[in-house]
DNA sequence: TTTTTACGTCAACCATGTTGACTTAATTCC
DNA sequence: GGAATTAAGTCAACATGGTTGACGTAAAAA
């Protein structure tokens, strides 16, 4: 039996491309933090503290409101969730000595094993798929997720070469 | 200056590689939802109503068990938001003909046409991306996101062919 | 006929986001 | 030097969307 929608009107096929993209975004998503939430709500900590204890983890001595800017919420969340943090050790402000309105957060030892215990997960998570994809693989997806953020965050992603020609890019 | 680390240690550039994964993640999934989410919060739903809506749109007289294993949420989550939708004239409920006991959901027409509101935003970003990307990436996309997959779910997703050599592959 | 399955419901609670108002200290601008 | 801006924090109230636990009903399966 012929596919006739799908001969009749190439939309169709690019249509369940598009719903797949969706959907594996969000199962990904959905199963990648599924086990570090496991553990963190073993130390009574949510998925709010994760981002907090791995973007400071990424950037040490970075400020609160540049903190802010990465995860896009308002301050008064991120006080809630990062006043315990430093309460509870994970994380250490120190003023910054240039312009002392600032606060630099640094990870703690603590935190920092807080931070790898936290990610092994995700890291291995995604070093199998890497290794089961291959190399070329994982270039297509970090251009397509690149694509995929908002121009605000992409420079965050060095632009990776085209796999084979340079020439003949952006139409199919 | 030649970069000491990464000569002496093949395992630096793997974690930095790995890291940015697993941000790339983040971010994209944070625009992703951001454009839906505004539209929502304007006629008083949320991402959970979005998400009801998304699946029960692909898949026409899903049964609340089936929509449950997709969601991975509990029945009292999806009571609240399912109540809604069906009270708000979103989705119709049908009783299963063979087996009384299920309930049939499905969209009403004002249903797919949220439905469609919402997914355009989402649609357009993947599609954007893609065609920016290139169909080879969008293929190592596919590949790698699947393998980030739990394998319950990961057949949803057909086995996409390897690019070029169908022969060498998981060894680097 | 007993047990299991599918679905629903009430109630309490928790995590994490929001808005809005206000404060303090330090820096920058004129 | 004084005014305006910036960085950070705080209090309060509220919304959303998850959780657990207990319990109920109807239909199907064993």
């Amino acid at each position: 039996m012929v596919d006739v929608k799908s001969m009749a009107n190439p939309l169709f096929l690019r249509e369940e491309e598009l719903r797949q993209g969706i959907e594996m975004l969000f199962f990904a998503y959905r199963d990648f933090t599924g086990e570090p939430d496991a553990i963190l709500s073993e130390i009574d900590l949510g998925r709010a503290h994760h981002r907090v204890i791995y973007f400071v983890g990424r950037n040490p001595r970075i400020t609160v409101t540049d903190l802010l800017k990465i995860l896009k919420i308002t301050k008064q969340s991120l006080s809630r969730v990062l006043s315990q943090l430093v309460n509870e050790g994970y994380i250490d402000q120190t003023t910054d000595q240039g312009d002392r309105r600032k606060k630099l957060l640094t990870l703690t030892e603590k935190g920092v094993d807080l931070e790898h215990r936290l990610t092994e997960n995700q890291r291995k998570r995604i070093a199998r798929a890497y290794k089961a994809a291959g190399a070329e693989a994982v270039q297509g997806f970090r251009e397509v997720l690149r694509g995929i953020i908002d121009p605000g965050d992409q420079e965050r992603f060095e632009i990776v070469a085209p796999a084979m020609p340079p020439q003949r890019r952006g139409k199919g």
